[in-house]
DNA sequence: ATAGGGTTAG
């Protein structure tokens, strides 16, 4: 940047600043990594043209200032000079609200010849990242021409809005596919938990050749091996991406790290992190949370310690990685300190997976008043998770009237939810009184909640087993109980 | 002569 600055002050000085485009070449140049200096070079040329909105508003759109881009546009038209097609992909991307992005999907139909695929496709993303998929669908259906980017756009925003569905569709009939479309085909899958489906569609993409994995594809399928714990298949993308020679950098270090602690390698993960030699919130939050999961929660609130004097800023998701070590530890004290220190010193409100580990430790320790006035408090509506811990603290620590009172409650306030249900009949039956759980099922299916059971998986030689509650489809389910049992006695008799 | 869209780690 320093240099570019030098460059700029000799145009000036011998008098090559009066040709426009060094000073817009120098303008897109520096929007890309100073965008303030960009802004400047704006500012002091006599005649901006066209290049330099464009140029200035894409630097925009990449930063933090997004509603600089709207008014750089206002600004624009002010002086007489009108957009082109190249203005809007940029400006499309500077929207923050589903209105403005309105407003300006109303001036590129007025205008008319501004109207091509690279608008197209940026509308698609827009609406879809703004939650409305049904605008996204709709500009993709009246769009005569659909090239690979607005397919892919379309499969983007339908994942990340749950039509699941529909994105598959848009995938197997668009015309053409490359590297960056499976790629987020197969992260699509993965964000809804589709592993098998992410799965098999990555060994076709391998075995037939059709295009090269790239790097974020690598990355996504590491992600996904950690999450179900395949650390087999981790494994081969890490030997993978040696071969592919991509740089090892942060992403690829922290997605590494991530994956051995999430498959229970924690010494392997260690010793990543301790190699790294740039290393960012991430990639502690990571090494904290893989700590605190692997039941090393002393060294995860060390390392936390240790962050908050000589790493990186902490962010809400490294507070929710102590937390989960304080959980461990019943540090309520602590616990309630931490969540303090995150919004006074830190300025992070918490989230609801603050509140729900915070509820956690306070039911688990048998605090379940404190649970409760917290709940209560919380600034959000409590989701299944913070009232499982709740129910669960009742029942552990014999509170069952409290309990009683909480599931009859919610299933007050929500009776087509099944989990709202289920949780009080687990307690019920815990402690069995079953003329209870027998009525609460009856309630049921008087009412016709819709109880899909959960499920857990675990992923041996490349197959992933699903197993669900009292589930004895799998054909060696006599000798999974059999094994079960046994570490069922082992762990009594610790 | 200069400016545009889709996939990516906690």
């Amino acid at each position: 940047m320093d240099q570019l600055k030098q460059i700029h002050a000799q145009t000036i000085t011998i008098g090559l600043a009066r040709f426009t485009y060094i000073t817009s070449k120098l303008l897109a140049f520096s929007a890309m990594s100073d965008i303030d200096y960009a802004h400047t070079i704006l500012n002091q040329t006599n005649t901006p043209t066209i290049f330099d909105y464009n140029s200035l508003i894409l630097g925009y759109s990449k930063t933090s200032k997004q509603e600089m881009g709207i008014l750089l546009y206002t600004q624009m038209r002010n002086n007489r000079i009108e957009p082109n097609a190249r203005t809007f992909p940029v400006l499309i991307k500077t929207c923050d609200c589903i209105s403005s992005l309105l407003q300006v999907h109303g001036h590129v139909v007025k205008l008319g010849n501004v109207f091509d695929v690279y608008v197209t496709s940026s509308l698609i993303y827009m609406y879809s990242n703004l939650k409305a998929v049904e605008l996204a669908i709709q500009v993709f259906e009246e769009s005569s021409y659909k090239n690979v980017v607005c397919c892919t756009s379309l499969i983007t925003g339908c994942f990340n809005n749950g039509l699941v569905d529909e994105a598959c569709k848009v995938f197997d009939e668009m015309p053409e596919r490359n590297d960056v479309s499976y790629s987020a085909m197969i992260s699509g899958l993965v964000r809804n938990e589709l592993f098998n489906k992410a799965f098999e569609l990555f060994l076709h993409l391998k075995q037939s050749g059709l295009v090269k994995p790239n790097r974020p594809l690598l990355l996504t399928i590491l992600t996904a091996c950690g999450k179900i714990g395949a650390l087999d298949k981790g494994k081969n993308i890490h030997h993978q991406l040696l071969e592919e020679s991509f740089t090892f950098d942060l992403e690829i270090d922290t997605a590494l790290l991530d994956f051995y602690a999430k498959c229970g390698d924690i010494e392997k993960a260690e010793d990543i992190f301790i190699k790294m030699r740039y290393k960012d919130v991430a990639t502690w939050s990571s090494m904290i949370m893989g700590l605190a999961t692997n039941g090393r929660n002393e060294s995860a609130i060390k390392l936390f310690e240790e962050m908050t004097h000589k790493g990186p800023v902490p962010t809400d998701i490294t507070f929710i990685a102590v937390l989960v070590a304080c959980n461990h530890k019943s540090l309520v004290t602590q616990a309630w300190c931490l969540i303090g220190k995150m919004f006074k010193v830190f300025g992070i409100q918490p989230g609801i997976e603050h509140y729900g580990c915070m509820v956690d430790i306070f039911a688990r320790s048998g605090q379940l008043k404190g649970a409760e006035i917290l709940i209560n408090l919380m600034p959000m509506e409590p989701d299944e998770a913070i009232w499982g811990s709740f129910l669960h603290g009742c029942l552990t620590h014999s509170e069952i009237c409290l309990g009683e009172r909480a599931g009859k409650r919610l299933i007050e306030l929500d009776p087509s939810h099944s989990g709202r249900y289920v949780g009080l009949a687990n307690m019920y039956a815990d402690i069995g009184r079953w003329e209870n759980v027998i009525r609460l099922r009856n309630m049921m299916v008087e009412r016709k909640v819709d109880n899909t059971p959960s499920w857990s998986f675990i992923e041996v030689d490349g197959v992933v087993h699903k197993f669900f509650v009292h589930d004895q489809f799998h054909p060696r389910v006599n000798d999974l109980c059999e094994i079960l049992q046994i570490l069922n006695k082992l762990s009594m008799n610790q």
